[in-house]
DNA sequence: CCATGACCAAAATACAATATCAGTCATTCG
DNA sequence: CGAATGACTGATATTGTATTTTGGTCATGG
């Protein structure tokens, strides 16, 4: 069996149950059934590890977020639905949130580089979607980048920011009733 | 000469110069040139005095995004330059750059909990801002609350996170060009 | 020839001794 | 007499050190 393979799933299980900096490459090696040694044949160091697990959740998130939008739909029905998804795997997939937690708790540095990696994909991500519907007419043209950064930021703020402060989370169409009369509106060609 | 004058400027001096933490009351007394025991009698403990301090410093930057606003101007030149000036604080006042550094090194209790009381201050007075501008007719009836919250957290996203990812800061020209495209334009009555 | 785990230096942790600090209160001074 | 004071105290933080853990290596054996 691919030894890559079991590597990069005991690694990922440990992550998540455990976090970054509290999993050991020895339990890894353990989890894999394989020798430590081994695990250093196909990854650099842990961070490397670290990273191609990352790399395979942010293909997931993709995967995710293209899951629910919907051939044919506006701009802003697709866009707010896959920002909602990839926002949701925050509370929902283990391994990121373990490592937002960990973020918040331990600093680890590994861990800030990777989240800061996955937003900016996410952001990037955004705004290939915004270049492409002013492609197609749908929105007037717009500086793509910093929309894209605008909309991610404020989705954030209204999903993760608005709870730390108020006692009940926003609704997720009071969360669109509100961009859409206002960012989403604005953005139309 | 006024005890608990003298006792609140030591105490912004020492915050400021070495944050919420490091200052000792022993250290506020020395400043003030007064025992230890007289700070207690006006404030009933380190974070009361905190506290006093920080109201001192909400009204110091109220007065500072009054200063900038103009009678009779649009709301989005007087949202505008209110928020800039706000936000620009965060730089500019030695004491809430102390503080701001401190919360994300330390994590300070008392601090975090100044800041967030801050912020949810700027947001609340943002808030009467639209309510007299819808009163007004300038702008139409929304959600204040979530509008004002949108409208900071934008604001904080455009000038404090865009230049940990990007090289450049953004220019407050482009700033005002975004959001007067899109989420002010469609504030408007 | 590749997987392995004993091995190593470096980093983290645990712990104890020491120092610092917020807050009190008996005393002093005006 | 009443407000100001600073020596005092228990709790918390810091420092220094002994011990353990851990990422990464490499000589060995299957």
């Amino acid at each position: 069996m691919d030894r890559r393979q079991e590597i990069m799933e005991a690694a990922a299980k440990s992550f998540s149950l455990f976090g970054y900096k509290a999993t050991t490459m020895d339990q890894v090696a353990k989890i894999a059934n394989v020798g430590k040694g081994t695990i250093y044949t196909f990854f650099a160091n842990k961070e490397e590890l670290f990273n191609a697990i990352a790399l395979k959740m942010i293909v997931e998130m993709r995967a995710a977020s293209d899951a629910v939008a919907v051939e044919g739909a506006s701009f802003e029905q697709n866009a707010h639905a896959r920002l909602m998804q990839m926002l949701k795997f925050r509370g929902t997939h283990q391994l990121y949130a373990k490592l937002i937690d960990e973020e918040k708790e331990l600093r680890t540095p590994a861990v800030i580089e990777v989240l800061a990696q996955i937003e900016s994909e996410i952001v990037s991500y955004v705004k290939a979607k915004i270049e492409r519907a002013i492609a197609k007419g749908e929105l007037k043209p717009c500086d793509s980048e910093l929309v894209a950064f605008l909309l991610f930021k404020s989705y954030l703020a209204l999903v993760v920011d608005w709870g730390k402060n108020h006692d009940e989370e926003l609704s997720e169409e009071r969360i669109l009733g509100l961009l859409s009369g206002t960012i989403f509106n604005c953005l139309l060609a």
